[in-house]
DNA sequence: GGTTTGACCCGTT
DNA sequence: CAACGGGCCAAAC
C-alpha cells in the first residue's frame, strides 16, 4: 500500500535543508503529479504541528510567501526564513535563484511512486 | 457516490 | 506590470 499523498508531501518537506526553500509545484513534480501543486498547498496547510515540519520553507513559484494569517502575523514567515539566511528582494519576494532547493531524487526516493 | 475546498500555476488580457 | 480565468488533484463532508 503506497503512503497517502499527504504523508509523502510531509516526507519531502521534512528534508528541506536550512536556508533553502521549495515551491509547491516543485514538490508536486517530485511526487510524480506535476499538476497537483494545489493539493500540495492544502496538504501543508493541514499539516499536524507536532510533526515540526519546516513548512515555512515552502513558497509559491513566484517567490511569494503565504498570507500573513497562516503564520499568525505579518512578517512571521519572513523572519523565520531570514534567520536561516534566506534573502529577499525589495518587493518582499524570495530570491529563488539563490535559495531554491534542488530536490535530489536520492533524498526522496522512498516517496517517489 | 457527488460536491466542496484549497498556503497553486500558467497563459491570456 | 496587475488582474483574471480555467485547469488540476487529493481529502473532507
Amino acid at each position: 500500500m503506497p503512503a497517502r499523498f499527504f504523508e509523502r508531501v510531509y516526507a519531502v518537506v521534512s528534508q528541506i535543508p536550512r536556508g533553502t526553500v521549495v515551491t509547491y509545484g516543485q514538490l508536486a513534480l517530485a511526487l510524480g503529479n506535476p499538476r497537483a501543486a494545489r493539493t500540495v498547498g492544502w496538504a501543508i496547510h493541514s499539516a499536524p504541528p507536532e510533526r515540526n515540519l519546516p513548512c515555512h520553507r515552502v513558497v509559491s513559484a513566484s517567490g511569494a510567501l503565504a498570507p500573513d494569517r497562516v503564520f499568525g502575523g505579518s512578517g512571521v514567515q519572513r523572519a523565520m526564513l531570514e534567520q536561516e539566511g534566506v534573502t529577499f528582494f525589495e518587493d518582499g519576494r524570495i530570491d529563488l535563484d539563490k535559495h531554491l532547493w534542488d530536490i535530489a531524487p536520492r533524498s526522496i526516493r522512498h516517496v517517489i511512486p
